[in-house]
DNA sequence: CTTGTATGGTTCGATATCGTACTATAAGAT
DNA sequence: ATCTTATAGTACGATATCGAACCATACAAG
């Protein structure tokens, strides 16, 4: 199980820590999503929901080069998640009228109010997590977590 | 025990808390796997690298249902991401002499060399993540992990 | 005013993901 | 033995993801 951590190269068990945490992550996110989308309905995916939820709470007419770059996706899969948005009514684009070549994108209410019914939808299995979680490890794991996120976002 | 901004419902902030701490690490998890496959050739995919990570680890000789489970997938797209290991020539699929419904899984020369290829290629970017994270950090982030994981496993 | 280059966005094609439905074998209960 | 239910895996269709190529506008330099 573990490797050899030969005191001439410690960088190889370090460098297994960040992978072993780097697949806790991918498996955590794997499961939340799946968590998520079984609570959504009409094929909506964490993605629709995410786009939502990041305007419902940081504000609106935003550009879709800003949600992909907040969301880190290349921007062709942002291009195809607000197209879908949009065919569901749940978005609108309008075009930029500081910038000819931009697009800006407004919630309409039907958006706003599914966001709405999703989170009210999905709270209480978040809300039975954390007395299981612990909020202080919630508390300690949020930093850390921001930490290595941005780390990330700078080296690629 | 809590300072809410909602002194009234304090299971609103908490909820907030736990949301935040998977959007973060949905976003590290996007953010890692687009840096493991800008590193793997001919289209390889984080669950390919994965497969053979696994199977590299903890031996190979296991079954299609078995990994998908360890990487909680449902069990096609195991199927598909196996298929796609098989036609490269990175692993073969025997049947199990155990149960006739069932395969097993083996990892080929070509497997394995790939996935020590690709261990050592992205190891320089993990290593050096190291000092910023810091491994104190990193070692304090992996229980956290592993325990919302598991809750997350047992939740669904 | 051109020309070159950068930026915002879409189109298109290849592949991945995953739910539904299906086949085949296994295993337990009459 | 037969029936029933559970399990391992695949086929297929719908949608998601993403890189390459593309278009249009912006902007900077002559």
């Amino acid at each position: 199980m573990k490797r050899s951590a030969t005191p001439d190269n410690p960088e190889i068990s370090d460098a297994q820590l960040m992978f072993d945490v780097l697949n806790e992550i991918g498996i955590i996110s794997q499961l939340s999503r799946a968590l998520l989308e079984s609570r959504l309905q009409d094929g909506l995916t964490q993605q629709h929901f995410g786009v939502l939820n990041h305007m419902v709470r940081l504000g609106d007419g935003c550009t879709p080069l800003g949600l992909a770059r907040a969301f880190q996706v290349p921007k062709t899969s942002m291009s195809h998640t607000l197209a879908g948005l949009e065919k569901r009514g749940l978005i609108t684009m309008a075009p930029n009228p500081d910038d000819g070549r931009g697009k800006l994108i407004y919630l309409t209410d039907a958006g706003r109010d599914l966001r709405n019914i999703a989170i009210s939808t999905i709270a209480p299995d978040v809300i039975a997590m954390i007395p299981q979680f612990g909020r202080d490890d919630a508390n300690a794991a949020l930093p850390l977590l921001r930490k290595l996120r941005v780390l990330l976002d700078e080296a690629r």
